[in-house]
DNA sequence: AGCACGCCGACT
DNA sequence: GTCGGCGTGCTC
């Protein structure tokens, strides 16, 4: 253990600062040390700061600070986890404090100023100047503010504070909220028709149809009306609000379900599944299987085989509003044993549900990319759904993604690791192909469903219609379909991968495109043209009337985004309902209330970007058409094809899951390319093999390890030199396969000029050993450096 | 990441 | 003459 002479332990604390290094700190006097895993709060400069006790016995270190405050006595965050969170981060390159801060449901940060008291030895102490005048100011007794003692006394208090004549303490305290506000009709209804909003009145038909109260973050969700909706109707008394107990999530209205036969595939996948369960073995494996293969249902026995030997369950989904629908399948199936982490919840209901979890209350959690963190006891297996979802790559720090974390989390627990995806990722694939991870195939579709017909339509070949400018929008075959489908009472999903109204705003006469001041994006036109927005700054601004440049008055809007595609379907179909899923849609009305749309028949057609490729299952949808496969082809970016393979075969996969069998139209330029060809045949091994060749022929993932690092300033030979400051100590690292110093893709971003490098090497442990040699521990003035392990993406 | 200290412009 | 700009340096 540690000296004989200095027995006052030590603890090494973890920082949610993005500094890879944690903080040694004494334990005052007469105080228990806190376990590993504990929140503590801790005195860092002039700041007091929550972080976690990741070792009992820290390093010494001179200048060592104390403790203000054990935050648990429980520790927060077990050992496994805690090694879990550091491991992390280190893998990363990231810090474990940021790991831990979004491991954990509290908000860990919980900043504030340090606060000094005088001390008894202070209070009789002869001080003189500086420190005199700080000794003063505190002379009540009562504690002060660091920034409220008298200019300069800073270092003063620093020596007084080592002396022990004054006493750092935190301001913190620890508020728990028993009870939040929910909101419900009156029991009387409205006494008169009082006027309200047309998001009002969808706030009071949803509240009708729950039939119970909802809180306002359900009421959001839902709905998508905030605070000031309903404050008006509270106002108004149509709504009435009330404190009620804290409930982690809203009781779930369900009817039992029925037990149905597995498929001889699905009884083999959980047999195998099972067998690791029971036997603590670790089983990595992909479930591979086309949409309407039955993957739930397997994840559903895993789970309850994991439930029944007495250990845990963790199931990832896809950080979208997906979650409800799997939760409620959750619920319906373990009840009270499974509790949900999904980001719709409050901080303070995240935080019940996590310690319900940590009391092994619950056994079995649902939840995106962080849940991987649940406090779950001995997890038996580990679901991730929809594994090649990009959203399980953090995009901010720290950079985890959540499926590395659940290989490494699966592997110290023994448990099985189920990866289930129609389109496996590469690398999943890849593995599974190689023996490290099971195969498991579905190749049937349950009740024998087909898979539907998929047209590709070459576009080059069609003539685009008058107002079209040389870009058809909807083939003739397509239309035919669609009025075909509609005719028959059946519906339809249109896929656009760009929301808006159209993608530029071009002058005719001199070229501009009304490019984005601090982005380097044309501005997308919304609002039928009378709104000018950057997709990446969010910066929106009227239209204006003449070109700035060259002050002409011939502006265009110039190709289709999903507002204009409705207009243009509202042409060719005056009387079929239609509604728009995207972002700016679902932030407007809530996703919640478009898919209910559909579902309920109200709407026939449902136009969107990637949205609409996702989760919901539409049960009259027969026909689907891809209006625009190349949008994502044309990224520059290695996973280009892959990402257009993944989107063409998940949308062709929403048709025809009722009784007749679906149709696809994949409209496209490039009708040979690969991605579009074996999506269209349902070929998911031919596109891989062709894709993996790519890959490993210049050196991508999987068969490499990639990190990019982003190099970022307002000015732009700061970026640029920087950037070659990095690759310069990069250079001739061995492994190392470098490229760049370049510009990003996206060269200018929110004003900030960014820079790439780009490092490749054979495994994760050279190309950590490169990054810590070439990623300066402090960017230089006005430069911000992200490194980026493993990225989804090179933008 | 904060936050304080430190050297150069427009105001009581 | 002082308040304040944000450059840079450090935090157990």
């Amino acid at each position: 253990m540690s000296d004989a002479a200095d027995p006052r332990p030590i603890v090494s604390v973890a920082l949610p600062l993005p500094l890879r290094r944690e903080f040694s700190y004494l334990v005052p006097p007469g105080l228990p040390p806190p376990a590993p895993g504990s929140r503590v709060r801790v005195p860092f400069g002039e700041r007091a700061l929550t972080g976690v006790v990741v070792s009992a016995s820290g390093p010494p270190a001179t200048g060592m600070r104390e403790i203000l405050e054990v935050l648990d006595a429980d520790p927060v965050c077990p050992p496994d986890l805690l090694a879990l969170a550091r491991r992390t981060a280190q893998r990363f390159f990231a810090s474990t404090g940021e790991v831990l801060r979004s491991a954990l449901p509290a908000r860990l940060p919980a900043p504030g100023a340090l606060r000094y008291r005088i001390t008894q030895k202070g209070a009789l102490g002869r001080a003189s100047g500086v420190e005199a005048a700080a000794l003063e100011a505190l002379a009540s007794g009562e504690s002060v503010r660091a920034a409220d003692l008298p200019k300069g006394t800073a270092d003063a208090l620093r020596s007084l504070e080592e002396r022990g004549w004054v006493r750092a303490v935190s301001a913190f305290r620890d508020r728990r909220a028993r009870t939040e506000t929910a909101y419900l009709l009156p029991a009387a209804g409205p006494a008169e028709d009082v006027r309200r909003s047309a998001r009002g009145g969808q706030v009071l038909a949803w509240l009708e149809a729950i039939g119970r109260p909802a809180t306002a973050a359900e009421i959001r969700l839902a709905t998508g009306a905030g605070p000031a909706v309903l404050r008006t109707l509270a106002l108004a008394g149509l709504v009435r609000s009330f404190p009620q107990a804290l409930r982690e999530e809203a009781p779930p209205i369900l009817a039992a379900r029925s037990p149905f036969r597995l498929t001889g595939e699905q009884d083999a996948a959980v047999m195998q599944l099972s067998a690791a369960i029971r036997e603590k073995r670790y089983f990595p494996a992909l479930l591979q299987g086309v949409t309407g293969s039955g993957k739930t249902e397997v994840y559903l026995r895993a789970i309850g085989q994991a439930l029944g030997a007495g250990r845990g369950a963790i199931w990832l989904v896809p950080e979208i509003a997906l979650t409800p629908v799997f939760a409620r399948e959750l619920k319906r199936q373990f009840g009270d044993r499974a509790a949900l982490l999904h980001s719709a919840l409050s901080e303070r209901e995240r935080g019940l549900a996590w310690d319900r979890v940590r009391k092994g209350d619950a056994r079995a959690v649902i939840g995106p990319r962080s849940a991987i963190f649940a406090p779950v006891a001995d997890p038996g297996v580990i679901v991730v759904d929809e594994e090649h979802d990009a959203s399980y790559k953090q995009r901010e720090s720290p950079r985890y993604d959540a499926r590395e974390v659940a290989a490494l989390r699966a592997k110290t627990a023994g448990a099985a690791l189920l990866f289930g995806s129609a389109t496996p990722s590469l690398e999943a694939y890849h593995a599974s192909r190689q023996g490290r991870v099971a195969r498991l195939l579905l190749t049937e579709r349950v009740e024998s469903r087909p898979l539907p017909d998929v047209t590709v339509v070459d576009l080059r070949r069609e003539i685009p219609g008058p107002d079209e400018k040389g870009v058809p929008l909807f083939s003739r075959p397509l239309v035919e379909r669609l009025r075909e489908t509609f005719a028959r009472g059946e519906q339809a999903i249109l896929l656009q991968p760009r929301r808006g109204y159209a993608p530029f705003l071009l002058c005719r006469q001199c070229g501009h495109d009304f490019r984005c001041t601090r982005c380097s994006v044309a501005r997308t036109v919304h609002d039928r043209g009378r709104h000018l927005v950057c997709h990446y700054c969010g910066e929106r601004l009227e239209r204006p009337l003449r070109c700035p440049e060259c002050s002409g008055a011939l502006l265009e809007a110039i190709g289709f985004g999903t507002e204009r595609v409705g207009d243009r379907f509202a042409e060719l179909f005056p009387d079929v309902p239609y509604a728009v899923l995207d972002r700016d849609s679902s932030r407007k009305r809530g996703a919640g209330a478009v898919v209910e749309d559909v579902l309920s028949g109200r709407v026939s057609c449902l136009i969107g970007t990637q949205m609409v490729a996702k989760g919901h299952d539409f049960p009259n949808v027969t026909a689907v058409g891809v209006l625009s496969a190349d949008t994502m082809l044309n990224f520059p970016d290695f996973r280009s094809a892959e990402k257009t393979f993944q989107l063409v075969a998940q949308v062709a996969g929403r048709a025809g899951r009722g009784e007749s069998k679906g149709t696809v139209h994949v409209q496209t330029f490039h009708p040979q390319h690969p991605a579009i060809q074996r999506a269209a045949e349902h070929d998911v091994d031919g596109f891989c093999a062709g894709e993996l060749a790519f890959r490993r022929t210049f050196f991508y993932p999987p068969f490499c390890e990639l990190a990019a690092i982003l190099v970022s300033s307002p000015d732009r030979e700061r970026a640029a030199e920087a950037a070659s400051a990095i690759a310069a100590a990069a250079e001739g690292a061995p492994g190392l396969r470098l490229s760049g110093p370049a510009p990003a893709p996206l060269e200018r971003l929110q004003g900030r000029w960014r820079h790439q490098v780009l490092l490749r090497a054979p495994d994760r442990k050279t190309l950590l050993a490169i990054l810590e040699s070439c990623v300066p521990e402090r960017p230089p003035s006005g430069v911000q450096i992200a490194a980026d392990v493993d990225p989804q993406d090179l933008m």
